[in-house]
DNA sequence: TAGATTGTTAATCGATTAACAATC
DNA sequence: TAGATTGTTAATCGATTAACAATC
């Protein structure tokens, strides 16, 4: 089979999905009620577990527990992780203690800033200094970093993150970290986000016929 | 109207693509080298100009020149637009500071909050209670806001804000808010996007696929 | 059983790519 | 002209949706 990005996007709204049903009490769920939860069709949702060969029961839906077994055992369980984030100014301060950062998959552990001492406000986790990132890395095995240092440092800090191991990135920076061979970045552009809004809606609004 | 996202996004990076060959001295291109430059398909560039009835010369390829002009006129010129912040939490009020929202093309001018009074910290923009939204937005002609309220509300501010004529959102709360017609939303997951960084790294690590 | 939902197949939809006539 | 490139139509590809038989 081949590997569907989108795919696996979706697999991973349908676990969020599940949980939060879970955590009002549901024990049994049908596809419609997934679909309406994570956005999507129930025929699409039927159609993705037909393909990961996920079996409900017919007339009696799916139960949560057993279908987030399931799809954990697909995407591969992540939780106890942990994961830091470079650069703590006003961005990176306010996803230090971003509540879904804390959660049962993966923790937010430190910040790292270069000049830790002038970083205010009442934190959920220590900050350290950029000196202390190597030591700090090392042994831990820190697979994900957040990157929200200013842009015109971020391919340094990117590289550097790179060497000591760590695989997965979020970037914030303004600027396009490449992808390199087992490296995985996702690259968060707000100002881009914005100003795309921007171009759909006068685009729309030109009415533009395509 | 069929409205293609996806479309826009090319057309954008058809301008950047085209930018920086113009700023390397060419004059004219081909949909070859566009298509290079881009990332996509020669092909591609042609029917994309096709329906968007953008002409250029048989044998002749694309003056830049004109064709940045047609691409802009397109897209249509942002600038001096105005947007806000719902929410004013850890994230929003770190929009609120964050440079690239204070740009030549747009200006975060407000942000909006259930209790304004408890929102700390020294801002760049003045932070009203949510009773205060329709009088602000009120003949301003808001085209853009952010969504950075607890997940419970987020519909309701979502279906509110519509209601007073806001096209676009970025919407940072874990819910999925459907776009309706006329309406743009950029979801902005940070916690399905770590998680899927995991899922990846995973994925590499073990070699499965889905 | 009667009714409801799954699981899968077929139909549909849309987007991308290929092909090539038009034409400069 | 001969050659090259556009612009558009047709073919392909893939993903989503609809339909419904299977079945609990």
């Amino acid at each position: 089979m081949t590997f569907n990005k989108e795919l696996v996007v979706r697999l991973l709204r349908y676990k969020n999905a599940l949980l939060k049903l879970k955590n009002l009490g549901v024990l049994k769920v049908f596809s419609d009620n997934i679909a309406d939860t994570a956005g999507v069709t129930a025929s699409q949702v039927r159609k993705d577990f037909s393909l990961l060969k996920i079996a409900g029961n017919k007339r009696g839906g799916y139960q949560i527990k057993e279908l987030l077994e399931d799809i954990t055992d697909i995407v591969g369980p992540t939780s106890g992780e942990s994961i830091i984030v470079v650069g703590c100014g006003n961005i990176g301060r306010a996803l230090i203690n971003y509540k879904g950062f804390h959660s049962e998959t993966f923790e937010m552990i430190a910040g790292f800033d270069i000049s830790p001492e002038t970083v205010s406000g009442s934190l959920t986790c220590p900050v350290y200094g950029m000196d202390k990132l190597e030591e700090f890395l090392l042994g831990k095995n820190i697979k994900v970093a957040i990157i929200s240092v200013p842009d015109n440092v971020a391919a340094e800090v990117y590289d550097k993150l790179v060497k000591l191991g760590v695989k997965g990135f979020l970037n914030f920076a303004r600027v396009n970290l490449r992808e390199i061979d087992g490296v995985f970045v996702n690259n968060v552009n707000l100002e881009l986000s914005i100003e795309n809004l921007f171009y759909y809606i006068n685009f729309m609004e030109k009415g533009t016929s395509i």
